[in-house]
DNA sequence: TTCATTCTTCTTGTATACAAGAGATTTGAC
DNA sequence: GTCAAATCTCTTGTATACAAGAAGAATGAA
């Protein structure tokens, strides 16, 4: 997953193509068109290829033999299959992470809940993102297990489109925040089963949050033929 | 992930390589010639290096900026690591299987304990090791989360040399058997925790079994040189 | 002899050229 | 007018050519 980074083009281009579908640029089923991209950014079709590969590997887009990188939404049954897992992997960070986060590692996630309520209280929703990012950033790698720390952290970035639409529903920020606040007191506690229960309600879809869901997902992603 | 199998060469190397990969054929740290693999193939570097980028997505080998392809062995942490998550995707896949499985899936999950069975008594382990994974193919299926299903085969398929080498250990066949059984039966009474904790169980590397696994390890996979 | 530096060679990264399949369009028949 | 078939265009898949960096060898100085 990981390389060296050097300045490989391919790499760049797939950073630049990973933002603008995490921030939604592209429609769903939208087609990917490697020369017009490649023109775009300046560069042959080569680099270009190699960027939809690692994009398609991450599951961020999809390659169809002979057809092209496509922009595939994820349903809404596999957005919820998608959130399970994640919720089981951030459990299981918690659970490990419970006992054996550091004493500097609290402090960095105190300071990021703190810098999310902040946040809300400006009404800077781009910073939330960020920091509440980093909070659970903080977690992974807290695990204490890092292949774990890398998996969670790869489910999530797909996630982000979702994430973001998750959270403008109304009244779910400060819930969030309590819930930020009780997984840390489970965490400065070291209690495992807390931390792993806190942050598996925290982050699966249940309840009024699944209609919630279900709501902004067909308001947003309105499925096209394939 | 996934694409839609049109005979693209691409993909068709990328199966090899990745079969050689996985049946041990390359030693750790060693480099993956593009040239010699390409003539090898009877290609061109073009869909080798695309083999490459998604082989290394997987994580089955790593690319390094102008320094090319290279098998590495996960470190004896990082595996121990792997299995952890390993266990609590298939915890996960049994807790709901425990409530989703059909009756069909578990005259199939059945059939592959017998087949098992079978092939441990003719002492034939290639056909134990490929009953082994049907029978934890079929338990992700089971799970009802297709997206689940798919990340625990892609891990599988990672591990899939060292569980080889675990294996191996003496006196490891029965006991794996026993507990194949145990999740069976934990499948059959739907007792959801119950087929989670075996699974963990069975699946996890501990006690006596993280001994085997680093005994075994440093055996067959002494660190080279980076 | 040993260390540093330069140069050579080899390998990867990128661009471009070429092949071939998929989809659209047009043309013809009914 | 509608449907089907053939053609044509456009896009992807693969090969090859070219550029540039990295590793190692050779050369020179201390």
């Amino acid at each position: 997953m990981m390389r060296s980074m050097g300045t490989r083009i391919a790499d760049t281009i797939r950073e630049r193509i990973e933002q603008m579908i995490v921030t939604g640029e592209f429609a769903d089923g939208e087609r990917l068109d490697e020369v017009k991209l490649a023109e775009q950014f300046g560069v042959s079709r080569t680099p270009l290829r190699e960027a939809f590969q690692s994009l398609a590997a991450s599951g961020l887009l999809t390659l169809e033999a002979r057809r092209g990188a496509f922009i595939r939404h994820p349903d809404f049954v596999e957005l919820v299959e998608m959130f399970e897992v994640m919720a089981e992997l951030e459990a299981m960070c918690g659970f490990r992470a419970a006992r054996r986060v550091s004493e500097q590692q609290m402090r960095d996630i105190g300071r990021t809940i703190e810098a999310c309520e902040a946040a809300i209280a400006q009404g800077d929703s781009d910073e939330y993102y960020r920091e509440n990012e980093t909070f659970h950033h903080l977690l992974y790698e807290a695990s204490g297990n890092s292949f774990l720390a890398r998996e969670a952290a790869r489910l999530h970035k797909r996630l982000k489109p979702y994430r973001r639409m998750q959270l403008r529903v109304n009244g779910r920020m400060p819930q969030s925040m309590r819930e930020h606040r009780a997984i840390y007191a489970a965490l400065e506690k070291s209690d495992p089963k807390a931390a792993a229960a806190m942050l598996r309600q925290h982050v699966s879809i249940q309840g009024e949050r699944f209609n919630d869901l279900m709501a902004s997902y067909r308001q947003m992603a309105p499925r096209k033929a394939g």
